[in-house]
DNA sequence: CTTAGTAGGCTTTTT
DNA sequence: GCCTACTAAG
């Protein structure tokens, strides 16, 4: 087979490897998707039908990337009928054919985050519980784990370990409202993110027939990110892969940074002890990054403890170190990286399209933005409110759902008011506490308000009445009419649309857009789906809608603009030039992260994945004092820069003084520029730029606020670089970081940090159970111990 | 019932 | 600082 040729000796192991389980630990940059793919090719030449092989992935995008690639090895003909795309695709669909035998229907609504979290707030007030103890998000999380785990609600009640947490976290009734929740969800025929695996668990447990029959269909399971997996991945592919052992999972431990999502690290980790006769193949050679930036992320992540042994090496030049920079502020950090932007493109060293700027949260963007517009710097960002995300789009798409499932309470809840039709809180809590007390949807009630005694005055009765009919036109056309067409009677007749060419304000000219868009990404869809003679109706929409993020909706990678995301964005990318920026404690390590040893792990992964993002030149950057939440901190480098072996490190540029006037100088000039930051936008012209909406609107408002606290930060930075000047910034503390400190009202704490704040000395000490202090040295009376 | 104003909250987010 | 989600007045 010829493209075997185009694999390096390990990587084409790794892929005639077909008889067993196997497990591919693929480093950074080493290759893995040719290896997946071509190994598809493999398994296809070899006999398998398509349609008998499984592999999964973690997004839609990385599913279509890969068909399109193995369609470019075996034709389009054939790569049609893989069953490749992400668990939770896969598996809605097995659901949806399998629905009744779950007491589902086929149709049943998928609810998103915010529909959990709606739910779950409307249970909350119905115990008559305090939000405050029961903070939605902390009940979702719980919720989201224990499903993760394939705890279902009545085995929730009697996990010991669970119970007595929750009784410790002051919240006994979890397990009540886990129970309403999933009650309520199997009411409105409809399964959030977390059911389609747990439900598929579900069904394969209770139906071995059904497990059977899959378990026969699937002759091959591929699996993508497998350190990404929860338990609940995990099962099913277990079973699915039970009597073949035919699976084959790839992923990299080095690279697990979604715990906090439930992926379970140890899921690779413990590959070979689940799978007994498991063959190992390790891709070790890495074709993306230099010698100095591949050895400098081996020695960052050697400091790992929980980690399977591999040595990433290349084959590639040494070239330049990383370059770490200190600077004071986030401004300051905002300029630097604009700068060495500049001038790399002006050296045509690289082009912007090849440079990135990486950071651990998406609030640090918005320095940088700035920064980067004031040096006329076009960028993309991304990140922040995906397009589906979006409150127009969610609404159509919540309308589409009714239509298609009556049951659907939260889709209910969403519309019945949107645009305003005179149906407020007031209607709808009645109607909801009706539909209730007789144990029927909300949906019913409004078909009879007289049967269910509905306390409403008539006036309110006949706008129900009528919301309902209009409803009820389209739940009969839904079969008949196609989906885009039928989408676009729905926004002309719910009138989503009319209320926004009333005015011209550009909140409403980005919500028409995003309609707009909307309508022709169905357009798409029917007119693909037509072309290869498929079903276009709404259930055929909706069932795709509901899976789609962001990610998939663009790829415009070839204009030339530098990428900003965080790093968890960044995973699965590279770029020639990255920038890792804010490189601070409490920062990067995150703040939530560095209690634990596990988190603090995930933490480094991910600083790892940051680097290895680069394939020639990488800068780490960090700010001695930064705005966060509204006002300046000061904070240390990051203890992962020491993680670094030196000797791949070029250390800190010391700015001098004349360089940091022109910092000021250049923030300056900007007064003056603000006022046409609209003009700045055209540099970003499409509409498909995330967050477009939202920075659109509150652009001038921003554009204020910005200005203030530019002010402000200036006036501290600068009599912050006043004292700097005569006092260098790596002054040497009174005391220095690390040392244990005694203080008279808190006790014994740990020096945190030491900064330097209008010529006084400031520490931060953590108290332990008196919480962390933020003290200037000359006023608190402190204790040094040794 | 709608709207404007304010209090609280806050990592990362492949689905 | 910025966003959201709830509360008080129209």
């Amino acid at each position: 087979m010829k493209f075997l040729d185009e694999l390096n000796e390990n990587q084409r192991q790794a892929v005639e490897y077909v008889d067993g389980a196997s497990l591919i630990i693929a480093g950074a940059g080493s290759g893995k998707t040719r290896v997946l793919t071509y190994k598809i090719a493999y398994l296809l030449k070899k006999g398998f039908a398509p349609s008998s092989i499984l592999a999964l992935t973690f997004t839609n995008k990385a599913a279509r990337e890969m068909k399109s690639r193995i369609a470019e090895l075996v034709g389009e003909g054939i790569a049609k009928y893989l069953w490749m795309g992400t668990f939770h695709a896969i598996f809605s669909r097995i659901l949806r054919a399998e629905a009744e035998k779950i007491g589902y229907t086929s149709n049943f609504s998928i609810y998103d985050t915010s529909d959990s979290n709606s739910l779950i707030k409307s249970i909350i007030k119905s115990l008559n519980l305090d939000d405050k103890t029961y903070k939605p998000n902390m009940v979702q999380s719980r919720i989201s784990s224990a499903k993760n785990n394939l705890i279902t609600h009545n085995a929730y009640g009697s996990h010991a370990e669970l119970v007595e947490s929750d009784q410790y976290a002051k919240v006994p009734r979890m397990h009540e409202i886990y129970q309403i929740y999933t009650e309520k969800c199997k009411q409105a025929d409809a399964m959030d993110f977390d059911d389609l695996l747990l439900q598929t668990n579900i069904l394969f447990r209770d139906h071995p027939d059904v497990l059977q029959k899959y378990q026969a269909y699937f002759k091959y399971i591929l699996v993508d990110e497998y350190q990404d997996t929860n338990y609940a991945q995990y099962l099913i592919i277990r079973k699915l892969s039970q009597g073949h052992q035919r699976i084959c999972v790839v992923g990299d431990d080095s690279q697990s940074i979604y715990s906090f999502r439930g992926a379970n690290i140890d899921n690779i980790l413990q590959f070979r002890n689940n799978y007994a006769n498991a063959q190992i193949f390790k891709l070790e050679r890495n074709y993306r990054s230099t010698k100095a930036i591949v050895s400098a992320a081996n020695s960052l992540i050697d400091k790992n403890k929980n980690r399977i042994p591999k040595t990433v090496y290349t084959e590639k030049d040494e070239g330049e170190r990383i370059k770490v920079l200190e600077l004071n502020s986030d401004f300051e950090e905002g300029a630097m990286v604009a700068k060495f932007m500049k001038e790399f493109k002006k050296d045509d060293e690289f082009s912007y399209k090849d440079m990135a700027i990486l950071y651990r949260t998406n609030a640090q963007s918005r320095v940088l933005e700035d920064q980067l517009r004031k040096n006329a710097i076009p960028y993309r960002i991304y990140g922040g409110l995906s397009f589906y995300q979006r409150k127009e789009i969610k609404d159509v798409i919540a309308y589409c759902r009714l239509i298609c499932n009556p049951s659907d309470e939260e889709a209910l809840k969403r519309v019945i008011n949107t645009p305003a039709r005179g149906i407020g809180n007031t209607t709808v809590n009645k109607l909801l506490e009706t539909a209730a007390l007789h144990g029927v949807t909300a949906w019913e009630v409004m078909g009879d308000m007289l049967k269910y005694n509905l306390p409403v005055h008539s006036g309110t009765a006949n706008k129900l009445k009528s919301f309902r009919e209009m409803i009820a036109v389209f739940m009969e056309q839904k079969d008949t009419i196609d989906a885009y067409h039928l989408v676009d009677a729905v926004i002309k007749t719910t009138g989503l649309i009319t209320e926004t060419y009333s005015d011209h304000s550009p909140e409403s000219i980005s919500r028409r857009e995003n309609i707009d868009e909307l309508l022709n990404a169905l357009k798409d869809f029917y007119e693909e789906r037509t072309e290869s003679g498929e079903s276009a109706m709404l259930v055929d929409f909706l069932a795709e809608v509901s899976l789609l993020t962001d990610q998939d909706t663009d790829n415009e990678a070839e204009d030339e603009k530098i990428t900003m995301m965080t790093v968890h964005a960044a995973k699965g990318l590279e770029f020639k030039l990255v920038f890792v920026v804010g490189m601070e404690e409490s920062l990067f390590p995150s703040a939530f992260a560095v209690e634990s040893a596990r988190e603090l792990e995930e933490e480094r992964r991910l600083f790892y994945v940051a680097i290895t993002r680069a394939e020639e030149r990488c800068f780490i950057s960090y700010a001695t004092s930064r705005f966060r939440n509204g006002q300046m901190n000061f904070s240390n480098p990051s203890r992962f820069i020491k993680d670094i072996d030196t000797q791949y490190l070029e250390f800190p540029i010391k700015k001098s003084p004349a360089e940091r006037d022109n910092y000021y100088d250049d923030d300056m000039d900007d007064f003056s520029d603000f006022g046409s930051r609209r003009a700045t936008r055209s540099y970003y012209p499409k509409s498909s730029d995330r967050n477009t909406s939202s920075r659109y609107t509150n652009d001038s408002s921003k554009s204020v606020s910005r200005l203030r606290s530019l002010g402000r930060s200036q006036s501290q930075s600068q009599s912050q670089s006043s004292d700097n000047v005569d006092q260098p910034i790596d002054f040497t503390p009174t005391i220095p970081v690390g040392k244990f400190v005694k203080h008279a009202k808190f006790g014994l704490g740990k020096v945190v940090s030491v900064s330097m704040s209008a010529g006084s000395e400031k520490v931060e000490v953590d108290f332990g159970s008196a919480g962390t202090k933020t003290l200037l040295l000359k006023f608190a009376k402190l204790e040094v111990l040794d």
